[in-house]
DNA sequence: AATTCGGGGCC
DNA sequence: GGCCCAGAATT
């Protein structure tokens, strides 16, 4: 053989060898288009006959769609639905919502948590009727103004409501995405969902946004779960790489959340006398942070640093806060311990309880050396109403009547009902 | 990029 | 008891 002959061999085969890689890379391209083809239409022909038969799916109108998806953010569908259904009796449309009492509006979310939602959905329509005649705008941009709208509930809102070709990535999708297409990014990096908003529009099918992006979600709801998937009898299977590859139980990644901190706190269930009867006083928080502009019982910080665990130092500081309010009681007793999660704090919630005495009681019982009459306020102004306007804090007395329009979060909720339904559990 | 915003259901 | 959920706003 020759040096031509052998460089000739060479040429060949390495001719060959390229071409070889080229037809692999066609059928691997061929392969990805087919998955991607395959996963769009078994999972359509999947949620054409599986949909569930959801509140806000029996209409598209807009203002559903929208009232549901800020309603389903971090919340379950299970727990959403009888407060959709009473929103939409009591907001049936955007201008209601926007010419409602603040107020109203939070005591419809009361106990669905993250407050700001319904301020913020109350404002957004206000938007709505101000800038777009009360009609939810279709423009990408504009619906992206709106408050509490972010790139998940505007690409809801645009696709699922008006068939926009639009992604809507929220954890459902992310985690049917990287079992799928086996996608080992680390799903709670910002970062990762906006390579995974990428995505989806070659994978919608023409006219079909709407159906597919609730599509996606439900396979995440009903058939993908968290746990343990589904496989056998997902639609999808057979070309989900994270179950061919038996990685379905590892996916998707997601870097754990920090614990909550810990935090003690000591409260107080003041029962009124006199004119208060019937009555126990609640105190509004202030408008921004920790469940802001809730009602809640009176409570403080307590036990941290050195005096951790001296009961009698938080309750002094706590009655502190009561004399500061020109308020007198008889003494103190355990009423109820509750424990209370957020996402990330830890409350452990002393409740005690106590009676108003009048300010004549308070200085007779303090004159003739009777024991439990334990405060004398000084000058004492105790109104009904006490608001800071700066802060918005504020100090009402309320009867069982008013638990109908003030709006409480849980843990006050149940303790403030049970006690109103007349149970007396004791520590 | 990290933290702050609730609450409940499930394993 | 940890994890997750049809996330957005703020810092």
């Amino acid at each position: 053989m020759t040096d031509e002959e052998t460089r000739n061999e060479a040429a060949n085969e390495s001719a060959a060898q390229e071409r070889e890689r080229r037809v692999r890379e066609r059928i691997g391209t061929v392969e990805a288009e087919e998955s991607k083809a395959y996963f769009s239409r078994e999972l359509l022909l999947w949620y054409d006959r599986s949909k569930r038969d959801l509140p806000w799916r029996r209409h598209r109108d807009p203002y559903f769609i929208w009232v549901s998806e800020i309603m389903l953010q971090q919340t379950r569908v299970d727990t959403v639905i009888p407060y959709f259904n009473r929103f939409i009796e009591r907001f049936p449309t955007i201008r209601d919502l926007a010419e409602a009492p603040q107020e109203d509006v939070v005591k419809m979310w009361e106990g669905l948590g993250y407050y700001s939602r319904a301020r913020n959905l109350q404002a957004a329509a206000q938007q709505i009727v101000e800038l777009h005649d009360g009609k939810m705008p279709s423009e990408r941009e504009h619906v992206f103004a709106l408050k509490g709208v972010g790139p998940y509930t505007a690409g809801a809102i645009l696709s699922i409501a008006f068939n926009r070709p639009e992604p809507a990535v929220d954890g459902n999708v992310m985690r049917v995405l990287s079992r799928y297409f086996l996608i080992e990014d680390d799903i709670a990096k910002p970062k990762t969902r906006v390579a995974m908003e990428k995505m989806i529009p070659e994978l919608i099918p023409e006219g079909r946004a709407s159906d597919f992006n609730q599509a996606l979600m439900e396979l995440g709801a009903l058939i993908c779960t968290p746990k343990s998937p589904h496989c056998l009898i997902c639609p999808v299977m057979e070309h989900c790489r994270g179950r061919i590859e038996g990685m379905e139980r590892d996916l998707p990644i997601k870097t754990k959340a920090k614990k909550p901190r810990p935090e003690q706190r000591l409260g107080v269930l003041l029962e009124g006398s006199g004119e208060h009867e019937g009555r126990v006083l609640v105190r509004r928080r202030p408008k921004t942070g920790l469940l802001a502009g809730m009602w809640e019982l009176p409570h403080i910080a307590a036990g941290s640093g050195a005096e951790a665990g001296d009961l009698g130092l938080d309750v002094a500081q706590l009655e502190e806060l009561l004399e500061d309010r020109g308020l007198a009681w008889s003494p103190m007793s355990p009423y109820l311990t509750a424990e209370h999660t957020f996402s990330h704090i830890h409350w452990t919630m002393r409740v005690l309880i106590a009676r108003e005495e009048s300010e004549t009681l308070a200085h007779l019982a303090a004159e003739s050396g009777v024991p439990y009459a334990v405060a004398v306020p000084e000058a004492a102004e105790a109104e009904d109403e006490l608001i800071d306007e700066e802060t918005g804090e504020e100090w009402r007395w309320i009867s069982r009547e008013d638990m109908e329009t003030i709006a409480f979060p849980n843990l006050f909720l149940n303790i403030l009902n049970r006690y109103f339904a007349g149970e007396s559990e004791r520590e």
